[in-house]
DNA sequence: TGTTAATTTGACCATTCAGTCAGTATGATT
DNA sequence: AATCATACTGACTGAATGGTCAAATTAACA
């Protein structure tokens, strides 16, 4: 009397893991519980075992992907000290997880979007959960310019707007990835940031000629 | 011998705008012919009378969208003569293409782009025609930027790199109008404009004390 | 080795949907 | 009114797929 035992949290993981695959190469639409079964090296039955329905396990598979995110992110902020300098990191992790070799990252974000906005989609009427998610590295951002400001080195005025400007540059980074994938060769990344960061620089620097942006970004890039 | 007669290029165009609804409100994958038919007013036989498959009324569809919008585009700017206004205008467009009230707009948008993004999408393997349809709004902000600068307007500097700064600026209305959706109050689209209306005019502008950024933007968006 | 409960499986069901097609309706022309 | 090519229809087909469940498998323990 006693039974086979598997440690569900950990295989759960797993199954989320692997669905997150499947679903950023197809989206949520065009992935199927069997393909991503088959990802994941069991049966249909048993993704039911694991998780109560697609939806949630698409949540489940998004929430894998936010978590990896943030603690690339992490990894790469840490070891600067200067704010502009992990602002440069922070946007040169937005190049690396856009650039061709690596599209996945980019397409599950934008399949979430997607599936936010549209009447039928998994979080349209959990449009709380992907801003939650999506709050940790916004607040970074937030923490990297407040940082600056009380460091001296970013001006002061832009402290009043944090959020609105954490906001922006954000958006603007979403942008930008998408307009890649689009474009391809047309949308050169490290140029397009680079140009956009001089304009940053101007904008956020006390001291703008203390950096040389095009330096920092191509180190950056080629990590 | 002489048969029923209908202008087919007409009829065409009107199911492919009906089309265009339902595609922005479901998206590609979860509208079905059998729903466009009907909001067309016809049967779903008619449907592929007119067009061979769904993917290629999807591309109608998005086409009337395209031309639609440069439509409306060009008709906000051309009253305005002076460059920045028309930039202006340009951003207020972008504004009103997402507030809530119209949302089909941008959501149309962002269904193409993952449509282009995705394994199976139906631009993934013609995003040559995205660029393409892309182009027309990305010409005129380049026009306007060069005019800008011509005229003594905008700073000379830029001219150089205009391409890019073109793509940017789109790049960002795009990422904004995204997390607009998403965020629902949380971004409020035109303070955030407006907070980076103020920071390209002091990019741009040769003369920034000139324009009142934020009564500009007042007015665009209270249109 | 046998027992037992947890775990896994994949055939099966019900539904949805793109695309087809045989037949019907239309209306310009004679 | 009769003709007939064009236009339109909607029932049907075949394939795909989310979810279920009875039966098979597994491994900890006695």
């Amino acid at each position: 009397m006693s039974p086979k035992f598997v440690d569900r949290g950990k295989k759960a993981k797993e199954i989320a893991t692997a669905a997150l695959h499947v679903f950023s190469q197809k989206g949520y639409g065009a992935s199927s519980v069997e393909q991503i079964a088959v990802a994941a090296g069991v049966a249909k039955g048993t993704m039911y075992e694991y998780f109560p329905s697609k939806d949630k396990l698409y949540i489940a598979a998004v929430m894998v992907f936010v978590e990896n995110f943030e603690t690339g992110l992490t990894e790469r902020m840490t070891p600067f000290d200067d704010p502009f300098f992990r602002l440069v990191e922070y946007i040169g992790f937005s190049i690396e997880n856009c650039s061709m070799e690596n599209e996945s990252s980019v397409q599950i974000l934008f399949d979430i979007l997607q599936q936010s906005v549209l009447e039928n989609g998994v979080f349209y009427k959990k449009k709380y959960l992907v801003r939650e998610m999506m709050q940790g590295s916004r607040k970074m951002l937030t923490d990297i310019l407040l940082e600056g400001v009380s460091k001296g080195i970013f001006q002061v005025n832009i402290a009043r707007d944090v959020e609105k400007l954490a906001a922006n540059i954000i958006a603007f980074l979403d942008g930008a990835s998408l307009h890649r994938l689009i474009t391809e060769n047309y949308f050169n990344m490290p140029e397009q940031l680079t140009a956009a960061m001089k304009f940053l620089a101007r904008i956020l620097l006390v001291t703008p000629n203390n950096y040389d942006v095009d330096k920092m970004i191509a180190r950056a890039v080629g990590r």
